[in-house]
DNA sequence: CAGAATTTGTACGTATGTATG
DNA sequence: TCATACATACGTACAAATTCT
């Protein structure tokens, strides 16, 4: 591992287990220094990724303060497969595959996407079950060319962990849009709604390092189990 | 103004104006530096700054590649005031103040605030109008000690700018959550629900550069009228 | 209040490693 | 194989904000 990925991940470490505690100052950079024998670019780098991934605070002339550590657990900043997110959380979970099939992009989806039309994708529908209720439907679409020997067996598991450790892709970034829409016909097959005739959609464009574009998902939430949180940084 | 930020400042108005093309690269740190006068630590530091706000993707050994443009415009990573995205977003946007009162923290707003009970606060409900509909409220709660002076006159303007042009204070850092609620009796009577029974919520817990908690606002959108997008990176 | 010490911010420079074409 | 381009890591100097003496 690199050097200022050590350094970042021990203090993470050190965050998540109360050894600094909320609003406490870390060790300052020239602490830093001696202790990992790093040059001060060096520890500047990872202070500066705790600062970006909201654990810490950084104020001129006094020191690096730790913010509440309990939010970053919850947190969705950062690209998070929905099975890595319950295995934090430690919810009951069961996702089912509803459908698995190779599609051509209509006009709709390839503006949306940004391919071209007709570009052949796999798309896959997935129910999540949260502690016996269906509250979320995933509709994923691969662009075939990029995952080959994406099966139902696959798509039970994992996909991301297919993706990465499998195939060995790297997923970089995604753009993420988050908006309510009524309900359509999906959603009333297999969520449980409860009378509620909207949900909110977080649609993801997500790409691959090299900028290729990925995947196109839309999860549609029931609107009673959606949460976010993230932190802005002006 | 520094040199990493003229530099990053620069490029962002060459891929805002579409001198630097979606998918073109922009110029290599050797050109940047030459161009700039500048050394190879600060060119990159303003390369990092358009990563992390999603302008450019850099691929090891080929360069850096505008991503699309027309995102950014929409985006609401940062902390932006609502005067500052409907100036961008050029919309009909009329602000009403509904009420502006002196209140003590309950014991569920100290929760959630994080200050002592009976904190005094500055309590101030707006309507925003878009296009001819009331369609969010905004519901802020200042920590009165740290916003002096801050009355109707300053509320129906921009209160973020009073804050920081008037009173000389640093906004860094916001928690930032999303979640649906069904409708509240402020709701019902601010907003044109046209029968939707929920809205989407947005907490805000602002922050200033000294870690102090400044303000924690709750906006409150009509379902059809929320959208919300940024790029997240893995 | 002045000055020293500490701490983060900006900027420069160099060397070597790794990925791409 | 070689050139180009980004990644990591070292080092230095001075500036600016805060705190301590």
């Amino acid at each position: 591992m690199n050097k200022y990925n050590q350094i970042y991940s021990d203090i993470v470490a050190d965050i998540d287990n109360q050894r600094f505690a909320q609003g406490e100052r870390i060790p300052s950079e020239t602490e830093l220094m001696s202790q990992y024998q790093a040059s001060r670019g060096t520890v500047r780098k990872a202070v500066d990724m705790l600062q970006e991934r909201g654990y810490v605070q950084k104020i001129h002339g006094k020191g690096v303060y730790v913010l509440k550590p309990g939010n970053i657990e919850f947190q969705l900043s950062g690209i998070v497969s929905f099975q890595e997110m319950n295995d934090r959380m430690g919810r009951q979970v069961v996702s089912q595959v509803a459908a698995l099939e190779a599609v051509l992009a209509d006009a709709a989806l390839a503006r949306q996407m940004g391919v071209a039309e007709a570009t052949p994708l796999v798309k896959i529908k997935r129910v999540r079950n949260i502690d016996g209720e269906n509250v979320i439907v995933d509709i994923n679409h691969f662009v075939a060319e990029l995952v080959p020997g994406l099966d139902a067996g696959v798509a039970a598991g994992s996909i991301y962990h297919y993706i990465e450790q499998q195939l060995g892709l790297t997923i970089s970034y995604a753009q993420r849009i988050i908006e309510a829409q009524p309900c359509n016909e999906d959603d009333r097959q297999y969520l449980d709604l409860n009378g509620m005739d909207h949900v909110i959609v977080v649609k993801n464009l997500t790409h691959l390092y090299d900028g290729r574009l990925f995947e196109y998902t839309e999860s549609r939430h029931r609107l009673d189990k959606f949460y976010f949180t993230d932190i802005a940084r002006r």
